[in-house]
DNA sequence: TAGATTGTTAATCGATTAACAATC
DNA sequence: TAGATTGTTAATCGATTAACAATC
């Protein structure tokens, strides 16, 4: 398998990813290059291209079978295998990405989160026990984590992915609006909400609507 | 002022923005491109066709004034302007973002929340009234509301969408894994949890490391 | 004035689109 | 077989980088 798909690419397999799985539930078969442009707003052509950087999954004369891309697609994102995370920042972010069914879904399991207010340490959301930031090193060379989620203020974002290093994690998924340095061999994954507020106020300004900037 | 600069760019300026406060933040008065370059990883070359686009902010010879370029971004991010703002969803992530504070920062005020539990209708998050989704139409029309939320679990997020087209909403900030239909001169901006954590899982399984895919 | 650094044009690189032969 | 649609190459378009004259 060649390696170096460009991220632009990568960027678009998600929404091809979840057009199938609609489509899967509605219980199509098969689905040309040209419907999947309708509904994603791709053109048929870069889809083909785009595909074909994983390997044929098409064939001539009548496109694709829904169920064997979503699967092949499943495989590419690496969402046919589960990853045990912990979720440092316990607050209502972090309260909401542990309640997030969308997580599970993509084979990821919160064993614990963790936060350093003694008012919070202790309780549960859903069974998912908040333990003392302290503890966290430990916890993850324990229980084999592979993935810390960062939902603390930003101020405490750094200190927090110096853990992440040190604990021999491989993948963070950054929610504080910082630039972590983290070791060359860690995956980082940015949701910067200040920026995508920011590029709503820069489209609102100018009155430019449309959907999908 | 031109109109028709690139999304790749826009994308890039919240970025700038966000280095530029920490800058006037340590009292710093000038930067050159290549300082900036070294602290964004964008090419020297590229901040300064980027920054072109609106205008010459800097001085041969001497860089950037920080505190004016920070300003002039503010300006082009219309965030000079505060809007009022509703949210569609009173579950964690609706109050995660209720209680987010970069949002009051970015000048986004948010009025009320809304949910269809009767459970919660009722309830406070600070000091924001979550209200029956019923009322929220007219809500928006009588309060002067730009910017709906959408924090409701995808199901109900087109639904919310034709509710604030009807009322005469401007942008939508949507965080439901699924692409809207609005009319044209409504602004989307989506923040896909599922799509960022799908592309974290890729790099994962390619143990492909580095910062900021 | 000499040194520094922008603003801007030209060159390169990469991504998207178009076209069509291959083939189911 | 005829029609449809992929896989893939070539052409186009746009974005990034390099280079340097302008100028503070």
């Amino acid at each position: 398998m060649g390696n170096k798909v460009s991220i632009t690419v990568i960027r678009r397999l998600p929404k091809y990813y979840r057009y199938l799985g609609e489509l899967l539930n509605k219980g199509i078969a098969r689905i040309s290059s040209q419907e999947l442009s309708t509904l994603t707003g791709f053109t048929a052509s870069q889809i083909r291209q785009d595909l074909n950087n994983f390997g044929g999954f098409g064939q001539q004369g009548y496109g694709y079978n829904v169920s064997e891309l979503y699967r092949e697609l499943g495989k590419i994102l690496g969402l046919d295998k589960v990853y045990n995370a912990v979720i440092a920042g316990a607050g209502n972010l972090g309260q909401a990405v542990a309640n997030y069914r969308g997580f599970e879904d993509a084979g990821f399991k919160v064993l614990s989160l963790f936060d350093k207010n003694p008012k919070i340490i202790g309780l549960k959301i859903r069974d998912i026990e908040i333990r003392d930031v302290d503890l966290m090193e430990n916890f993850i060379k324990e229980n084999n984590v592979e993935i810390g989620i960062i939902t603390t203020p930003k101020e405490n974002a750094q200190d927090i992915a110096n853990t992440y290093a040190k604990s021999g994690l491989r993948g963070i998924w950054n929610f504080a609006p910082a630039d972590l340095k983290v070791p060359e061999n860690i995956v980082v994954e940015n949701v910067h909400l200040n920026e995508s507020l920011f590029i709503l106020s820069y489209f609102l300004k100018r009155n430019l609507g449309g959907n999908s900037h």
